[in-house]
DNA sequence: CAATATTTTTAGACTTGTCTAAAAATTTAT
DNA sequence: ATAAATTTTTAGACAAGTCTAAAAATATTG
């Protein structure tokens, strides 16, 4: 059984291995979860002794096989509550992060079991984030950032790069909402900003926006 | 805001002052949550301080009105998480109390008034006890043990005194359940065994057993 | 009411997880 | 390739919550 603050660094190390495939350095890890250097290293020897993360001194982590299944199973909790929020409780999208992050530490495999019934076995959440199954797997969806598309080019919104409240409300004030389909009207050179449609209706969209929306052709 | 630790003792000493009313000995603390008197009294400061809690030295602890609305706070949480966890998620009523006492310590108070709301506004949980609302009032319902009822007598059963899951088997093998109606046929002097009726069928219960089952005549 | 038994508190220690500051290793750059 | 900059680890300290053993207060009882 792992410590609330144990399983806060394994879901840590496990979100930035899918992003960089190399060894965890302690400092990317601290940066992550606002913490200092110093405290990883005590708590990667932890780990160590765990064996959910392979760890030589100087040369960063990597999760081991139970690693990554204890990992993806914290996800899975995370992932589920947010979709139980927002189809059960009400919540939007905005608001579910910080109360999965509590929830996502539950133990009880009934329970997690029996909420995937409730909800009809989701696969993803609610910011489009595919929901890990029972074994750690993930399903990964060819989706691409919506700043990639070409002029002319058109696809589905299925996902958010950035789940942070701010850039979550402002697609609520625009009206983009995952499952819309986006088409790119116009590219400009100037400032990398995009003219979309979207229902029928014309908009302009920083850099940064396009940056932050995946896109499904 | 309170940790999971200080949540627990007052929890517990909210559960204790319901019984006895008088000022609650560290001892009895100690006992309920199965640590030492000497943890007890370190904490029982801190709570103090915080101003949960009244306490002197050598003559046991008190809530202050404000503990005593966070304790029940507490307590309505793990009330109406156990009400989910048996409507909602299919768990019969012995096992829901391991979860609760884990969920019971999530902090949201959206999360908790839109369960109420997805529940129905329930009054009592799956073992009968009554849900405090959210100003921390609780409408005690003047139910009698099973055993107190004379001969002839009958009325609901409507809670449990013990509500372990060996016990709460027990009734399950037995179909006695909340809402059904139980009719005392005999009292038997010599070992205090009931004869009763339920369902239309006859019945023997030991003392043990009339001494943990709720009745509203 | 004094002696004994019980309860409660204090004192000091231990664990977990964190921190700062300094030392060690690695990486970068000239 | 060696010096400088950066990253990582070590060492020692601290807070929260617990424990054991001993001291102090209260309660019991002859």
């Amino acid at each position: 059984m792992f410590t609330l603050s144990e399983e806060n660094y394994l879901k840590a190390i496990y979100h930035l291995e899918s992003d960089s495939k190399k060894g965890i350095s302690t400092n990317a890890i601290a940066k992550s979860l606002e913490t200092k250097a110093s405290s990883v290293t005590d708590m990667v020897k932890k780990l160590s002794e765990k064996e959910v993360v392979l760890y030589k001194k100087y040369q960063g982590v990597t999760l081991t096989e139970f690693g990554k299944k204890t990992a993806a199973n914290i996800v899975r909790k995370h992932r589920l509550w947010e979709v139980f929020l927002v189809e059960k409780l009400n919540f939007s999208w905005d608001e579910v992060h910080d109360v999965a992050e509590q929830l996502e530490h539950i133990k009880s495999p009934k329970l997690i079991n029996q909420l995937d019934a409730l909800l009809g076995f989701p696969t993803h959440d609610p910011h489009g984030d595919p929901i890990p199954d029972k074994e750690g797997n993930v399903n990964i969806v060819d989706k691409i950032l919506l700043s990639t598309l070409n002029k002319g080019e058109s696809g589905v919104c299925v996902g958010v790069n950035d789940s942070s409240s701010e850039f979550l409300r402002f697609l609520d004030k625009k009206k983009i909402t995952l499952g819309k389909i986006i088409t790119v009207l116009e590219k400009e050179d100037f400032d990398d900003s995009l003219s979309i449609e979207i229902d029928g209706e014309k908009l302009s969209i920083s850099k940064k926006i396009a940056n932050n929306l995946y896109i499904k052709k």
